[in-house]
This record gives C-alpha cells, structure tokens and sequence, in this order.
DNA sequence: TTGTACGCGTTATCAA
DNA sequence: TTGATAACGCGTACAA
C-alpha cells in the first residue's frame, strides 16, 4: 500500500541522485545512455510506477476531467459518455464521473468536489432542477475550463454543445400537424435549457400553422418515465371530447412512460392517440408499436464537448462557442405514418 | 489556473500561521472560537478550496476508485455503474471511470494509469479477450484493493462479484428442454469467467436430460450484436433438417444480434425458431417478440461490489470473497410458452 | 491556543 | 552529464 516504489528508492539502489532517475524515465536529453538504461531496468524490476499525484501538485495538471450527467440510465447519456471517452482516451486524460441524478444539491456538490480535486476541466449536462447557475458561474469564473452538453446553459462564458432542440422540436410538431392531428398535447420538462427550447419549437409550430394552444393540453412531466406516466394520466381524466388525438413529449423517456400509461388505459396506438418522443432511445424502434423520435448524436454531443474543453484546457485565449448539431426525424408507426 | 488560492494566503491576510489556518477550517479542537470565525470567513470570501492533490500526497488517499468496463452501450453495464455510483456517493468516494472496448491493451493501460493515480481500489469487469491474468495479479500483489464483477477471475486473490451465471443458464436451456425443444443451438462468449459459466449450464442441462451435444449447433458469438448476427447466419446456412429449433444466446446483444438476422430471413419466433437470452437488456421486454431472459441484478451487482471494495480498502485484512447473487428467468414470448 | 520544522514524491533551476 | 536545493499545498509532531 503505502510501500509503493520511489525515485528515490531507485536512486538510492543505483548510488545516484533522484533527479537522475527521474531524467532518465522521462527520456529527458541529457542523460547518459549508459546510465538511462541501468535506470530504466532497475525501475522496472523494482515494479516502480510514477506517481502521479505529487507530478500534478509540482505541474498542476490532473490530466482528469470531471463530467457531471443528471442520469445514467437514461441510454442517452451513456452514449455521450461514449463519446467523451473515445477522446479522453485517445487523448490520455482520465474521466472522473459523477451522478447529480437530477438533484442540484448533488450537482453542487460534484462541483465543488472536481474543483477540489484539480480536474483540468468539467463537462456538465444540467441536473433537472437547475435553475440557478450562480454554481456554475462561481466554477467558471474561477478559471476552470468549463463545456456544458446536451443541457446547456448559454451566456456564462462556457461553452456549450447542443443539438437544435427547438428546431428539431418544430420539425416534429410541423410533422404531426401535416398529419392532420388537431389536438396536439405537449409534455414538456422544467422551462430551462432543452426543455424550454423544445417546448418553444412546439409553440412555434402551432402558431405558424394557427393552431391555438390549449393550456390544459401541455403539462409538465419532468425527464422520466414516471412524469410521462403521470402527465399521460392527467390527460386521460379529460372529458372525452377534451383528450388530446396527439402527445408530444420532451423526450423518450417521457413518451415510453406515457405510453405504459396508455397501454394500461387500453388506447391504440397510433389509431386513439398518436405520440412521438426526442432523443431516440434505444427502445423507440423496439417497441410495440415503434416510436416516432427525434435523433440527437449522442456520442457526437460526448466527442464535440470533449475537444472543444480540451482545445480550452491547452489553449487558455480559447474563445467561448455555442456548438449545435443537427437532429434527424425517425418516422416509425407511433405518429400514425 | 495556477492562481489558486491556498492556506498560506489565508494565513498571510490573516497574520497567523498556516496551521492556524487548517485547523480552523478542518474543526480542529484546540482553535480559538474567534480566530476559527475568522478564517472560515475569510477562506469563503477568498474562495479557497481545499487541494486534495496535495491533501492525497501526505495522506496517501485520494479517495477515488477507479473503474474498467469493456462497454457502456451495452445498458447493463451502464446500470452497474449507476449502482456503483451509489455507493460511492455516499462515502464520498470519486469514481474514474474507463472504458476498455473489449481490447485487452486498453485494459492493461487503463490498470496501469490507475495505480499511477494512486486510487484507493480498482473496480473491473474483464474485457472480451482476456486470455491471462498476470496484468491483474501485478496489481492485486503491488496491494491495490481490487474485486471483480460480472466477468470475473477467480483465485487471484481479489473478490468477486457476479450471479450465479452456470445455474441461471442451466435454469433456461432446462425451460427450453422442458418446452419440447430438441436442437438447440447455443451461441457462446469466449469460455472464459461468464463465457464459460454459462456455456457449462448449458452443456449440463443438456447431459442431464440425456440430449446429445450437436458440435455444429454451439458457436462462437463474443458478446455483442454483430457477434450474435453473425454467428446466426452461421446457423442458417445449415441444411433445413440440421437447423435449431431453438437458440439460448450468452447475452441479450447477442440474442438481439441474432433476432435481426432471423428478421431478415422471413423467420418467425418462436413458431420456426425459439429464442432466450441473457442479462435481461432494457430492449428485452419491448422487442416484436418480447425476448425470454435471465434478469441479473445489475445495480446490485455495481452496490455489492462497491462495498466490497471500500470495505478492503478501509480494512487491509479484510479477505477475498467470492459473493454470488441469484438471477431470475423472465419469461416472455420468444421461447413459445 | 498557536507556531515551527519537516516530509509526502516529483520536477525546475542552478551549480558543479 | 550529474547533483543539490527549493518548491508544489498540506498535515503530523513537537515546541512554545
């Protein structure tokens, strides 16, 4: 445990100094041949590995950076998790990650933790209940390299790297008009970041084709299964002739659970009620009755947030970048196609 | 960056030592009520925070475990990982996490940067093509606290955390037999740890009930989709009377694998051929045919595994145990009943 | 109650 | 080419 191996040990064993050694592992020039490989060999039949510890209290550099996702079961999230490793990796930095589940406390928390640690950078998708950012501020503020993903928050000096939320939100809610659906409900997630995006391109599109809204048709359901549940059963509890022929959720999840809820009501899919989801979960095309989806690029989200904060780690006049990238439509049966 | 603030600057302002300072800030005893006052006031205007580099370079903790996972599509492991972070979260220990990708190079790098960063216990689960195990006995023997899940090596030294993958094999090929099934096919993961498991479940539920092996009926399939694609096509190309009336896959990728290359050959489940996985994927009950399975407990598995660890860590004559959790057959559509 | 000296493992710097 | 010294930020041990 604590009797790891040294430079010193190494150094001693050879009969020369520290610095020496630490020279000669790290193929620095002026080292004798000689000497570089008596070092070399001593080092690696002793098992010494270097500490990177005390290299990151002299350099100041962790090579780690921290990444903060509001979820992990959320497939979603895995997948950008994909993606910022396939570039840490390639890029020898390590990834320390952490769990808000949701929940600001534990947001703040992590942050206050990675900055403890020294990360050399954060990546940060929004925890549900963020409302505030003056955490986040204080963070970036502070000079750590900071790059929100997925759920942004724009116009604190970090980067951010989304997918068009409002226009792919707008695209699918142009689709379900075109279909000739009336009474499109909407199941939107807290009013910030993503959620207030997309719940902007669903309004947007009701009002270029003069739909009204209907107020009691858009409800609030959160990012999980269990509030698309919920919303879905306050629908049902409409008069018949109020109920929504379409729902419209903030993303999969949401949807799934609605449908679970539908399910248990014994509505048909597309025939009763229509629906379509956001983000393109793994399930959407399994289902019973495949579910209409907006794709977002998760990995694509992970790598582009992981090389924009390295590109500002190694390069401190970085200059701050909202990064979009594009959705795509998947029709499939849920939208009555 | 480097401009962070440290307890000698506080001191400095302050006028007193930088012990004065770190007791006051750590609740120490012996401090004075004023001065203590002070300093924590005076650290919260400055935004000091704590440098745990240099706090784990004495202590020689850093409070971090580090993790290897072969993959993080694949939702299971994404679910251990959630159970992980559980535990971790609540004794406030950091998770790095990496990826192996199934490449036994990355593996070994990965252990080999995690001992550089001194974390306090390893976490793995082995990548596909783990043939030897002299990586991880470096490890465990340097005295790096490590337990292994899921695809685990036994008689290491390390403990061991997985579910009793040879009975819950054996459980669903007896399901199958019992179902009438007579050619069954199984397609295994490389016959190491849970490769190996459950393809001897397999081969004992068979002998048991006095059902010849078929040589050309067990085939290689690793542990992803294309693997279980592949290895299916392998299986259609039989001649018609040697086809399986029945296919039991390692995992449900695989499985899943092999459902899409039936698709595309026009054949029906389970009226032509029947099919059962395992591990009990999030796609498992949402498929055409609701996929037959083996639940594992994935998040416990990730819980269990943690304690473990941190109970090794904090507790060096803490000795290596072999913990096994129970499985349970899900049984939908896919296997005819 | 407060302060001083030293060490954790490494590297930068200057001297030999 | 090599070595001695100091420093990174903090805590332990001892002295005042």
């Amino acid at each position: 445990m604590g009797s790891n191996i040294t430079l010193k040990h190494i150094a001693e064993e050879l009969g020369v100094s520290t610095m020496t050694v630490s020279r000669a592992l790290n193929n620095h020039e002026n080292v004798d041949d000689r000497t570089r490989k008596k070092v070399v060999e001593k080092a690696k039949s002793m098992g010494y590995t270097p500490n990177l510890v005390a290299k990151s209290l002299v350099s100041k550099k962790t090579y780690s950076i921290g990444v903060i996702i509001p979820e992990i079961s959320h497939m979603f999230f895995a997948q950008v998790v994909k993606g910022i490793d396939d570039i840490t990796y390639r890029q020898e930095y390590q990834l320390i990650l952490t769990i808000s589940a949701e929940d600001i406390d534990r947001e703040k928390k992590a942050l206050q933790t990675l900055r403890s640690k020294r990360v050399d950078g954060i990546l940060v998708s929004c925890s549900e209940s963020t409302g505030d950012f003056s955490h986040f501020k204080e963070v970036i503020d502070s000079g750590t390299p900071m790059v929100f993903f997925d759920r942004c928050i724009t116009g604190v000096g970090a980067s951010t790297v989304s997918v068009n939320d409002k226009e792919g939100s707008k695209r699918i809610t142009q689709h379900m008009i075109d279909h000739g659906y009336k009474r499109i409900a909407y199941l939107h997630g807290p009013e910030v970041s993503v959620g207030l995006d997309r719940l902007n391109g669903f309004r947007e599109a009701l009002s270029e084709s003069n739909i009204p809204e209907r107020k009691n048709l858009i409800l609030e359901s959160g990012y999980l299964e269990q509030g698309g549940y919920g919303a879905m059963q306050k629908l049902l509890k409409l008069p018949e002739e109020h109920r929504p022929d379409c729902v419209i959720a903030v993303n999969d999840p949401v949807a799934i659970g609605a449908v679970e809820c539908m399910r248990e009501h014994s509505i048909s899919i597309p025939d009763d009620i229509a629906i379509a989801g956001f983000s393109d979960d793994i399930r959407a095309g399994l289902m019973e009755c495949p579910l209409t989806s907006v794709k977002q690029p998760a990995e694509k989200i992970g790598r582009e947030a992981t090389k924009k904060l390295i590109k500002t780690i190694q390069n401190s006049d970085e200059s701050p970048e909202d990064i979009e990238l594009n959705t795509e439509l998947m029709i499939r049966q849920s939208c009555g196609c």
